[in-house]
DNA sequence: CGGCATTTGTTGCATATGCAACCATCCCCG
DNA sequence: CGGGGATGGTTGCATATGCAACAAATGCCG
C-alpha cells in the first residue's frame, strides 16, 4: 500500500517530518518533568502537615521574606491572586500566619507568619533542602548543572 | 533586638541556613518554567482548535505511533487514565478518532485517528514544531542544550 | 469446572483552579 | 470637592482533576 498525495493515510509517520516526536518535545518533557518532581515533593508537605501547594509556597515566601502583602507573595510566588487569597484564608484558619491592615492604605493587608507559623515554616524547609540534596545527589553534578543553567534559560524569556 | 533561644522572631531569614530560598529552590524553579512555557504553547491550541492538554497529548500520540489503547495512551503522555479516558470520548465526539473492541479481548478497546482527526493532527504538529523552534531560538545554543541535558537527567531518575 | 485476582476502561464525588465580576479604597485631576 | 480610573483583595461559577469505586472481561490455578 503506498500513501497517495493528497489522500493521507492514517498510519503512523514516527519519525517523518510532518509529525511530531513528542518524546522529544521541549514543552512535553518540561512538563513532565516538573510534575514528576513536584509530585513527589507535594507528597511530602500534604504528608506531613496537609498542606496545598498554594499553601506551602505562600508559607515559603511569608518564612523568607517576612511581613508582605498577598499581592507580593503572589508576584514572587508565581500564582493568581485568587490562590493566594485562599491560601491565605487557609493558613490564616490554621494559625500560622495573622493579618493587619494598613494604617495609610486600607486596602493593603500585611501578612505575617505567628511564632507557630514559623516552626512549621522551620520545619518545612528543612525537608525542602534535604529533598532537594537527594534530587540533585540522583542528577549527578553534570546533570544538577545542566538543569541550573537550562533553567536560567528559560526564566530569562520573557516573551515568545 | 536579638533573637532569643528557643524563641524564634517571625523576622525574615533570608540567606539563614535555617531557611530556604525560594527561587532558588529546584522544585519550584522546575515548575514555574514549566507552566510558563506550557501555558503559551497551550494557548496555541487552544485558541486554534479549543483543544485541552489532555487531548492534544492524546491526539499528538495517536498521530505518532497510530493504533493505540488507551493505556498505552496513558503511558506514552504520561497522563492519569481518567483524563485519558475523558479527551478519547471528547474527540469521537468530534470525530478526530474512532475506537474498535478487540476481537479476542473485549475489554481492549483500540484507537486511530479518522482522516479528519490526521489532518488535524498534521496541523498542529507544525504549529508544535513552530513553537519548539521559537522556543529554541530564545534560549540560545548554549541554553537549550543545558535544558536538554537536565531533562534527560531528570527522566533518567525513576525513585527519589 | 469455578471462584478469585487482575486488567481495561468509565463514572461519581470532592477538591482545585481560573476567569470575571465584584466590593472597598485610594489616587489623580479637572 | 468629586467622579473616573486604578489597585488590593474576595467570591460566584464553570471547568478540570484525582481518587476511589465500579462494571465488564479475562486469566490463573486449585
Amino acid at each position: 500500500m503506498t500513501v497517495q498525495k493528497g489522500q493521507p493515510s492514517t498510519a503512523p509517520r514516527d519519525g517523518r517530518d510532518d509529525g511530531l516526536a513528542l518524546e522529544s518535545f521541549l514543552p512535553f518533557r518540561l512538563v513532565r518533568a516538573a510534575e514528576q518532581v513536584s509530585r513527589r515533593f507535594a507528597a511530602l508537605y500534604r504528608d506531613r502537615h496537609g498542606l496545598t501547594r498554594p499553601e506551602w509556597r505562600t508559607l515559603a515566601n511569608l518564612g523568607q521574606h517576612g511581613r508582605m502583602t498577598a499581592t507580593a507573595i503572589g508576584a514572587r510566588a508565581a500564582m493568581h491572586k485568587t490562590k493566594v487569597s485562599r491560601a491565605v484564608a487557609s493558613l490564616e484558619r490554621r494559625k500560622w500566619i495573622e493579618r493587619t491592615t494598613d494604617g495609610r492604605d486600607r486596602r493593603i493587608e500585611h501578612i505575617e507568619l505567628t511564632p507557630e507559623g514559623r516552626r512549621n515554616y522551620l520545619d518545612l524547609a528543612e525537608l525542602a533542602r534535604g529533598f532537594e540534596a537527594r534530587l540533585t545527589a540522583e542528577l549527578g553534578p553534570a546533570g544538577a548543572a545542566a538543569l541550573d543553567r537550562g533553567l536560567t534559560a528559560v526564566e530569562a524569556i520573557d516573551q515568545l
